[in-house]
DNA sequence: CCGCTTTAGTTGAACAGTCAACTAGCGCGG
DNA sequence: CCGCGCTAGTTGACTGTTCAACTAAAGCGG
């Protein structure tokens, strides 16, 4: 992996610096804001992006590991949060048809409702905390900054063999 | 909450919808990747930078609520973070000389030298996943564009008031 | 069609993080 | 110099996340 033997440590230059850690800690202060906004009405950011994917998904359905790969979040997890969902009457399970060991998790009429009322507030946050504190150039290359990333973590899915 | 009264919600274009989504999954995978390094070299993320924050510090010592402040975590997070740390033999607990209510926190010999091994392996990581998997232009918009979201929160500490 | 490995998902215990309540010292107004 | 509110930090209970162990079905090779 990496620089194996008695490589030389690439330190980051002081710019390089500059930019990480405004990353690291402004990163951390958005995910602050935007969680205290939709906790506020009542649910937390992960729980929110299940919901969400599911609004959109075909039937208002998907598998669990489905899920689990778009929100990028483990399995046991994804279960976790199900479960506290479920409980709230927001989705239900139903085993996948197709496969005997899937589980779909669907969308109820009461969870598109209240995903409805969610996506107003969490808009107005992504608006208010991020997007309208950019310049339009601004917010689109952060994003394709950060498709950049998620391309180079698809190629690179779990971490090269140590054998390398 | 959030548009007062009978404002008119402004979703989110297909592009900035990408942009969003692209930062929001991006960054759940950088940050994933970032922490399994260092696990497994036997630190979280959070823990190496409250080490890292004591270890550019004047005498290797912070009070608390700054470092709270430096690394945006909860004075509570703090408090649970360095008594683990302290556990480890990493930091030890002084009180404040100037302030009695005030804890300075401070790196021991063995804090140093563990915190030099830890930046080895993340330096190396930030780069692989970060920094070498952008162009230096990317880099630095994704910098500035983090910048001027920190910027914004820190003009608006905790909300604006209702009543605005 | 019988093992064997792989994949899907769950479980419960251990751990980290949050929240609200608390102690204690500071600092100000009178 | 006393009372009151504010700031610093801690605590413990609760909630959410992770981790490793587990069940069960699928797929694959002979």
């Amino acid at each position: 992996m990496g620089d194996m033997s008695g490589e030389e440590v690439r330190w980051l230059t002081a710019e390089e610096q500059v930019s990480w850690r405004a990353y690291l800690r402004g990163n951390r202060e958005l995910d602050i804001a935007l969680d205290r906004d939709l906790q506020a009405a009542g649910i937390s950011l992960s729980e929110y992006e299940l919901l969400s994917m599911l609004s959109e998904a075909p039937r208002g359905q998907l598998r669990m590991s489905a899920l689990a790969e778009l929100i990028v979040q483990s399995r046991s997890r994804v279960t976790h949060t199900a479960a506290r969902l479920e409980r709230r009457g927001w989705v239900v399970r139903t085993p996948a048809p197709d496969d005997g060991r899937g589980v779909l998790l669907r969308l109820t009429d009461r969870g598109r409702a209240a995903i409805e009322t969610f996506a107003v507030i969490h808009v107005g946050s992504v608006r208010r905390h991020l997007v309208d504190v950019l310049t339009p150039e601004q917010f689109a290359a952060l994003g394709a900054a950060m498709q950049a990333v998620r391309d180079s973590y698809a190629a690179d899915p779990a971490m090269p063999d140590p054998a390398c």
